[in-house]
DNA sequence: AACTAGTCCAACCGCACCGTT
DNA sequence: TAACGGTGCGGTTGGACTAGT
């Protein structure tokens, strides 16, 4: 048996907001406050609108301290400082952010932010290359080949791009070249949009305190993968899947995006919705050795 | 001017957690 | 201790808006 639903869908309203919902919901948090009891609320103000609906309007938009309008440059670095130290952990940081919410925080990450600094990584990274930086192996680790990956997948349908990033000079906009591994893929490196972005070693949990991101690709800037899909400890951990030589994956610990699994969905949501895949699944066909994927 | 693609963000959904019974 | 209900959270979606062609 399911859980019962919080609400009567069929007798709620759903979608925007009209001017006098808010003027109805405001008036009546401001005089009787939430009484603890957001479910019993709009029945009690008068509204036909889901508790939870009411509580995610006031908390994100109609709450007195809120902040509307564009983050400033220091928001945008205490955000990215942030992620880089809890991951997507968004009520938290945006607790660090006075006057903004957890959706703002994660809409701006997602819509902006992700963006701007993995432009600014594929900046250094073209450097790199065109500077032809001996830090760059060519043939070493063995080149992580679209039929390795996707063996049902042409050549000329799969992402070129997989690169391996410092993160922590990632967020510094400032490429560490000692760090960088790459994984040559056909020679190429493409202008493709990389999207962040999965922290390989570094977590709360080990105290390394020189993490490495993965870059993947994917269509679009939001939604790199189904994390939800990913089982998760309450440390942000990914469940610890075994890869295919039998060697724990433990240092995968999650952050952001993070995870050989999640990895190889971010490259293969091209073709496939996300989550589809347990994490048990990708190790019978995908060797991770030839990706140099390791702890700095 | 019309259409398309990309961007942004408000709102929704499902799940986990926690307190109460 | 299990069941239940309410809350909070992160991920996702849909539609409005904008820019480009």
């Amino acid at each position: 048996m399911g859980r019962a639903p919080c609400c009567d869908k069929a007798n709620v309203k759903r979608g925007p907001w009209s001017p006098e919902e808010d003027a109805t919901l405001k008036s009546y948090v401001q005089t009787h406050g939430t009484g603890g009891n957001w479910i019993a609320l709009p029945k009690k103000a008068g509204l036909r609108r889901c508790g939870k609906s009411c509580r995610l309007r006031w908390l994100n938009y109609l709450r007195p301290d809120i902040k509307h309008g564009g983050f400033t440059e220091e928001e945008d670095n205490l955000i990215c400082t942030l992620f880089a130290q809890m991951g997507s952990r968004w009520s938290a940081i945006a607790s660090q952010l006075p006057g903004r919410t957890d959706n703002d925080v994660k809409n701006h990450w997602n819509t902006k932010l992700k963006k701007k600094i993995m432009a600014a990584g594929e900046l250094s990274l073209k450097t790199l290359i065109t500077n032809n930086d001996p830090l760059i192996p060519s043939t070493d680790p063995t080149p992580l080949t679209q039929n390795s990956v996707f063996p049902s997948q042409t050549q000329n349908s799969l992402p070129p791009m997989l690169s391996i990033l410092d993160a922590s000079s990632v967020f510094n906009n400032n490429i560490n070249e000692q760090n960088i591994s790459f994984d040559q893929t056909n020679g190429l490196y493409g202008p493709q949009v990389m999207d962040v972005v999965s922290e390989i070693g570094a977590s709360s949990s080990n105290n390394n305190n020189n993490p490495m991101m993965v870059a993947s690709l994917s269509e679009e800037g939001s939604s790199v993968s189904d994390s939800s899909s990913i089982a998760m400890n309450n440390k942000g951990s990914v469940s610890q899947p075994q890869h295919a030589s039998g060697e724990s994956m433990e240092m995968m610990d999650y952050f952001g995006f993070g995870s050989p699994y999640e990895l190889v969905n971010g490259l293969n949501c091209h073709y496939e919705r996300v989550g589809e895949f347990p994490p048990s699944w990708y190790p019978e066909w995908v060797d991770f050795s030839h990706a140099n994927i390791k702890p700095h």
